[in-house]
DNA sequence: TTCAAAAACTGACCACGGTCATAATCTGTC
DNA sequence: GACAGATTATGACCGTGGTCAGTTTTTGAA
């Protein structure tokens, strides 16, 4: 069994994958020049060379074209995050390290992005499953923090990881959420609202 | 400085009143009905007895119509769940008890109940912002609660009461949103999602 | 190469949410 | 009661998101 590499795909899967880029970079493009709201579908199809009801083959409505822009965006700015994390610092300066360098993606554009995460709850279509996705794994990443610090002695073994997680995911949720909607600046947000929310959460864990 | 009544108003007041709770009442009928999504605001305004136009002055757009119908229901269940919570239980029994009657609010019409909160995140118009003041007030109640649990003894006096509320607060929405589109039992969502999340929170509370 | 079945694409079409110029109604004043 | 000004109501109208019957392209088998 070959490793099958983007050219040895059948014509059919490559016009595929060549036609979600293009869809996905018109989008993007729009976006960010006039705004989610301000942008027709009809826009996005011309700009991506598709017919309009081609654009609903790969995104199940409008709000499934963000989750389309937003799903590589996030997973590289979270795979950065944890990449670049310093291994052996504090709890709470790991998961601000990794929330800093999230929000730092969703300020590039601020309105783009608060379309997107009020589009988040309840969400459908195949894009917004792959962002929940994306979501799940990264809950365990942060579990997988919590585990790490327990083995160094940090946070208390009573404490379930995965729970610790989720609950660590509502928290920046949340300030993620007031944030982009109260438009209060980067530092604020992150030094004002969520350190502070972390840091309460996260007495806690305490051994 | 006579208190006004309703009845004492004048015929514009009254009439606006009658109308917003006629487009309320047809907006919720419809609703549980057939669903928000399967509402058309036609309908709405029909069944109403005012013209589609009309609709718009009394809610900004079709979502705002849902933060119409809701602010009345969450605001007594919030009411009912402070008025009817045992004064001297532990803070996560009194919490619990807070949540669990506002969750069966929301139960009796899951459906429409996940339209309301899906759209809560970035809304506006009036009635959004009407169900936002509840939210605020709702928070500072809750913060309240950490004040009483301090003097009580039961909770350390470095807790401060209203960010404590925030993060119970973010909690309590991540489970609600979590519940609603996961779409587990009432009784599921209540003690296997919301308890261990809020008792995980309150650890830290511990003086 | 040929062909038939499957998959992907298309754009005319439609129902809906939301607007706005106009009409109707209310209010206080004389 | 009569009026002018202010507020509220109306529904024809418009642009949009989303659909779907019909068309084109790809595929693998013969």
């Amino acid at each position: 069994m070959t490793k099958v590499t983007k050219d040895e795909l059948g014509k059919r899967e490559r016009n595929k994958l060549d036609k979600r880029e293009r869809i996905r970079d018109a989008a993007w493009s729009l976006f960010t020049r006039q705004g989610f709201e301000a942008t027709t579908t009809k826009q996005v199809a011309q700009e991506a060379g598709v017919a309009k009801g081609t654009l609903f083959l790969y995104a199940k409505d409008k709000p499934d074209l963000l989750f389309l822009v937003f799903h590589d965006r996030l997973a590289t700015a979270v795979d950065e995050g944890f990449a670049s994390m310093p291994g052996r610092a504090p709890l709470i300066d790991q998961l601000m390290h990794l929330f800093r360098r999230i929000f730092e993606m969703y300020a590039e554009h601020p309105e783009v992005a608060s379309a997107f995460v009020s589009a988040l709850p309840g969400a459908e279509g195949p894009n917004a499953m792959a962002v929940h996705g994306l979501t799940l794994a990264f809950v365990t990443r942060v579990g997988g923090l919590i585990t790490e610090a327990q083995q160094r002695g940090d946070v208390s073994d009573e404490v379930p990881p995965q729970l610790a997680g989720a609950n660590i995911f509502a928290l920046y949720f949340g300030a993620l959420l007031g944030w982009l909607n109260g438009m209060a600046s980067l530092e604020v947000a992150l030094e004002n609202m969520l350190r502070p929310s972390l840091e309460l959460q996260i007495r806690g864990f305490r051994p």
